[in-house]
DNA sequence: CGTACCGTTGAGGTGAGTCAAAGTAAGTGG
DNA sequence: CCACTTACTTTGACTCACCTCAACGGTACG
């Protein structure tokens, strides 16, 4: 799992794409084999900013402005229902791109974009993505395909379903996180960073901090996966996926 | 809220579809003002059949092979999970369309679409859809837009969200079938014919029938909605709203 | 008039929510 | 460096919404 400089493959293929030191966005599934037009129009568009944690890239009923790209750093989106509970429904990981479902639904952003790690950003705006549509007719296409595999909803699925017990939930939030978040496997064991705290895991499954808390020592007890404060540890990643069944 | 010609504006306008008399797909969102080159391809492509109550237009794990268009009928989506539990996320009313999530993910059907009542159903095989595509390439971008809208992933916020009492849950539904079911006021009164079974409620909203059931009773004795088999009668709309918040 | 399916009702057990409080880590300022 | 504040996490006790199992009433259809 190492490249030839040393460096970890699965790092550098998941998060930070091998020509991101040329352009940071034109390895991401939308940008790639652009045609020389929209490739200009996107290289003098974009605008990149940096946001500190706890700030917000954009606000629940904003006016979708355009789309956001993330460079490096950790992003949550969240809803705020008419309930007052707030639900996260997606994480927002470097190489993926949020704000486009408010953007093609033609209404309003119907969810918070929070940063949870100091994050740099690129920003497109509106008229440009509209203008590369035009230039290269394959850009929608590779949105549609976006959309449409979309891991918010198709995650809901399983991560937010009345019937199943939170532990199920977890255990399936765990699986999901193993393959996003760089995990090493020491000596057998898999081991990576859980990126986000307890409040978020929470909100992601839809049940209480406390709860969440419980099952996690329940989950020790039964030695299916060992927490220390924000560490992982997975012995065993079938004995994971056979809780999930 | 009647036309010129007497009908109903709202079954008109959200079920039927004006133009459906001379081609049952065109007024619809995708396939409106498509230019003559695609619009000939969508004539001599659809292939228009009719499904039985209880048979599948298609199956979950079957790759996709285009997008199905439903003139008529009742069809439901629903998804069987790891567990066995079977999850309804979509009911699919006449003049919407299915099947496209899998198609431009590229990846195999995700869910199985049920017949819920005798139904017509217009295909456009995938090949057609492509050729449409290049010769149209605004129709791509309403496809975005259908799939950016897609009430599926949107409702299950608030239709299955662990947090939410079955009574919140099964409360929006009505809330949001009200809107789909051509209802009609009588005398102040809004009322509308359930088109599923309980056991359909309990999937969509996440829960047991005997759940619903017993809800149902409650509401009926809080006077919020009455259920006469499958007749609903909403004395008040906006106490029916008020429950929601 | 029976069979099958759908819907309702009852009883009992429990997973998970809420409230409250203590423990732990992290950041701040003197 | 140490008090101090603040935010995060864990633990305990209690309650209840909802699930499961089981039986029963209704309705449709042959």
């Amino acid at each position: 799992m190492k490249d030839y400089k040393g460096q970890d493959v699965h790092k550098l293929g998941k998060c930070l794409h091998s020509k991101c030191s040329l352009c940071p966005v034109s390895a991401l599934t939308e940008w790639t084999n652009l045609n020389d037009a929209s490739n200009n129009i996107l290289q003098s568009a974009r605008q990149t900013s940096t946001y500190q944690p706890g700030s917000t890239i954009f606000h629940q009923n904003d006016a979708p402005l355009g789309v956001y790209c993330l460079m490096n750093g950790l992003v949550i989106l969240k809803q705020m229902d008419v309930h007052g509970i707030e639900t996260a429904f997606r994480l927002l990981f470097p190489g993926q791109t949020c704000g486009w479902r408010s953007l093609f639904g033609e209404h309003p952003h119907q969810a918070s974009a929070l940063v949870l790690e100091a994050s740099t950003v690129c920003f497109i705006p509106l008229n440009d993505i509209e203008n590369m549509l035009l230039e290269d007719p394959s850009l929608s296409r590779r949105f549609l395909k976006t959309i449409a595999r979309d891991p918010g909803p198709a995650n809901a699925v399983v991560l937010r379903n009345p019937p199943l017990a939170v532990r199920t939930r977890l255990t399936h939030l765990l699986l999901i996180l193993s393959e996003q978040c760089m995990s090493k496997s020491i000596d057998g064991d898999l081991c990576y960073h859980l990126p986000i705290q307890r409040k978020h895991i929470a909100s992601l499954i839809g049940t209480s901090v406390e709860t969440v808390s419980r099952t996690i020592k329940e989950l020790e007890d039964d030695s299916v996966v060992f927490f220390d404060r924000k560490k992982v540890l997975i012995p065993s990643i079938e004995k994971l996926r056979r809780e999930v069944e």
